[in-house]
RNA sequence: CGGGGUGUAGCGCAGCCUGGCUAGCGCAUCUGCUUUGGGAGCAGAGGGUCGCCGGUUCGAAUCCGGCCACCCCGACCA
């Protein structure tokens, strides 16, 4: 239960968004280091997110399958770039039935080497191709600095795995997916976000291209929430993923792989919450609307709860997510905080008063204290609160967009870009090169995030070492 | 691996220096009554191997030795 304030975003935004998550029961810390507990209000939460992808990747032709959770150590080995940006963080299982095990298994930390494997035994004609999988499951990086549903050591998400019999196919599929995740991330979750190929310092190990979307949170800072990767023939080559084209001729496939984690979740907190707690997007909110019945004795509770009772199941007959509050062992008062903690975006209160007049009281959790609230008649009440759902999930996305689109600056030079990115993002030509991303890195702390997809018109020169540039880059500090 | 710190109720802590009656406080929990349109009040109750093992002592949360866990700083790694 919430019982007590947040820190403000402005007095400490980290604490703040620590312990929303606690009292929101969003998620608890396990007794294992870095590992967390996914609550059941967060978990019904990861439920519409998963369902509203899970969709999508079905429209878009993907099946889903389950691999294993144990990956042999030796598979790690076979793509030089991937073991080496995995090997540091990987858990590893070297007893069984109390014996030392012939070969270690490692916990996967992602699935692109047991699939690859498995993909090479289940290809051998161009018409095994595309092979479109997708995988819910859990992962496990070894993190020391964990921070719940941002950076934990282990986390859920789904990852994709396809393979194909040519790099347009591929490369298309990349982009397919990286779209679905777009348009998941702004019509779903209300978040903004941008789209763009990741550089090469920040490219997934094993990858040749990775793109991403990146989100602004409200303290500035930059959060990766999707990626897709393009392999190549990369992983073909070190699991032997071979195929006759129609040729008659020995081909490697091109694999993709592109997922979404619970890491989302920390998005949507830090991207809409305020200083009360959570504000959750309506498509994905676990209880869209809650009913508050509020009286003083027997009497008015009977009158009250009629009418209560009423609104409740005609709002659930018109599919609207809606709960009862009728708790009366804490006051009305503290209703209104513990809802506003766990980010229901409607406050339906039903008081004596409301009875008389044949009106509610709604208030809107994007818009705190008197502005939001209207007083509504009980007639068609559904239409009203699914109008105003609708409402307020456009309005999220606008407020955020507004947000993110005022703190993205094109810097004039080096020095202007520094003082942009101590509180903001830069969006700055840029060379290209590894020497100009690592100089940012350490005078500043932030990182290229990505290069956007769509380019404006012309060249420029490098924010950094002043040579000719192609392309404009964000820079931001990241999560 | 080195230095420092902390382990007492679900959470946060006091007590330890200077050993002594039934180990205490706040929050949370439970019961009852009054409350309930912006985080209620009063009364009562339950809840503890004082991190673990050993020692000193008539007697140890307290003193001594060893071990364990976690946190901070440094080193290593990037």
């Amino acid at each position: 239960m919430a019982e007590e304030k947040l820190p403000t975003r402005a007095e400490n935004f980290a604490e703040w968004y620590n312990q929303l998550v606690l009292k929101a029961e969003l998620a608890d810390y396990a007794p294992v280091r870095g590992c967390m507990v996914v609550r059941p209000y967060g978990w019904a939460l990861w439920e519409n997110i998963t369902a509203a992808l899970d969709r999508r990747f079905k429209e878009t032709g993907h099946v889903n399958a389950q691999f294993p959770t144990l990956i042999p150590m030796s598979f790690f080995e076979k793509e030089k770039e991937h073991v080496e940006g995995f090997a540091p963080e990987l858990a590893v299982v070297t007893h069984g039935g109390g014996e030392l095990l012939e070969e270690p298994l490692a916990v996967r930390p992602t699935s692109e080497t047991i699939i690859g494997h498995m993909y090479s035994r289940w290809i051998k004609s161009w018409r095994d191709l595309p092979v479109l999988i997708n995988v819910w499951g859990s992962v496990m990086r070894w993190e020391l600095r964990t921070k719940l549903f941002l950076r934990t050591a282990e986390f859920y998400w789904q990852e994709g795995h396809t393979a194909h019999a040519s790099k347009e196919e591929a490369m298309e599929e990349m982009y397919r997916m990286l779209d679905v995740y777009t348009d998941f991330a702004v019509n779903e979750a209300a978040l903004p976000v941008l789209k763009g190929y990741k550089s090469e310092t920040e490219r997934f190990a094993g990858a040749q291209v990775t793109t991403s979307i990146e989100g602004m949170m409200q303290d500035k800072r930059a959060l990766q929430c999707g990626t897709s990767h393009y392999f190549g023939t990369n992983f073909a080559k070190a699991f032997e993923i071979q195929f006759l084209d129609k040729n008659n001729v020995l081909q490697f496939a091109e694999t993709t792989s592109w997922g979404l984690s619970t890491r989302i979740i920390g998005a949507i907190i830090m991207t809409h919450g305020d200083d009360q707690g959570l504000i959750l997007p309506p498509r994905l909110a676990p209880i869209q609307a809650v009913i508050l019945p509020i009286f003083k004795n027997d009497a008015e509770k009977a009158k009250v709860m009629e009418v209560a009772d009423r609104v409740f199941a005609e709002l659930k007959a018109a599919g609207i997510r809606v709960k009862m509050d009728d708790r009366d062992n804490v006051s009305t008062g503290f209703k209104f905080n513990d809802w506003e903690m766990r980010g229901v975006p409607l406050r339906i209160e039903i008081g004596p008063k409301d009875v008389e007049k044949g009106s509610v009281a709604l208030a809107r959790r994007d818009v705190p204290g008197r502005d939001g609230k209207s007083f509504v008649p009980q007639t068609d009440l559904a239409r009203t609160v699914s109008g105003m759902l609708v409402e307020i999930q456009s309005a999220l996305l606008k407020r955020a967009t507004k947000f993110r689109d005022a703190n993205i600056h094109e810097p004039k030079d080096y020095e202007d870009l520094k003082s942009i990115v101590a509180d903001g993002w830069a969006y700055a030509w840029w060379c290209e090169g590894k020497e100009c991303e690592a100089k940012v890195k350490e005078d500043t702390k932030a990182t290229t995030r990505n290069i956007p997809l769509d380019q404006p018109e012309g060249h420029g020169t490098c924010v950094v070492c002043g040579k000719p540039a192609k392309k404009k880059v964000y820079f931001a500090k990241a999560y």
